[in-house]
DNA sequence: AAAGAATACATTGCTATACTATGTGCTATT
DNA sequence: AATAGCACATAGTATAGCAATGTATTCTTT
């Protein structure tokens, strides 16, 4: 059994983490939610829950990161595929340089002492 | 003007990655709370309002993470000095582990794509 | 000596976001 | 016919960072 307060980090840790693997996955290829989900989940064993995707892709798409378009199938149910704006393209480079400071910042504290 | 969306996002990847920092300093060396801000500071550049990093110390202690003790000063306010309990070591072991999965899976979505 | 900055602790209220549970409807499998 | 999988979505809950505020002591500046 894990410890309990792993786990809740563990979460707390993905707020933040997972708007920015989202849009950096979005940033190659057009992709739609469910996809979004198994893909991620397969690359990097991070799990997304439908409750979380779909509300924070709204959130991208609210705040001009990211729109969106209906793809019908010829079988099945339609896909909302989700395309990176270039106001996304300059946020997610923000967040790359950032990424890495703290990605360092991190090494320092646990590597070589405070 | 920094866009609005990046700072929100900074806040909250702080969350989790915070307490990690914390654990992470105390394990080299006991310290107190105003120069656990002031230390985390000087050498990552992460700013950590004293309204998060008290709570944050409380709650470490409630989950049995970390131990505190009031030291006397020869001159000046007695400082509460904080220290890493055997679970919090083990713990922190274990978010080691978790993190440098997390930087693996980030720079596979950020380098090579997905 | 008085005023302000710095040290050192702490709480309250607000906000943002991940997660569980739940719901809809279509398609493929058994 | 029933179940599992695909694909979208929302409501309610819990957590944690942050600004604002408060208390009290000590150091620095004028």
């Amino acid at each position: 059994m894990e410890n309990e307060f792993i786990n809740k980090w563990k979460s707390q840790v993905k707020k933040g983490t997972l708007s920015f693997i989202v849009l950096n996955a979005i940033s190659k290829k057009e992709l739609y939610g469910y996809e979004l989900i198994e893909i991620i989940k397969k690359t990097t064993a991070i799990e997304i829950a439908e409750g979380t995707l779909y509300p924070l892709m709204n959130r991208l798409k609210k705040e001009g990161l990211a729109t969106s378009k209906w793809v019908e199938q010829e079988s099945g149910i339609p896909r909302k595929y989700y395309v990176l704006t270039e106001e996304g393209k300059s946020t997610l480079q923000h967040m790359r340089n950032y990424w890495e400071e703290l990605e360092l910042s991190i090494k320092k504290i646990t590597n070589h002492g405070i």
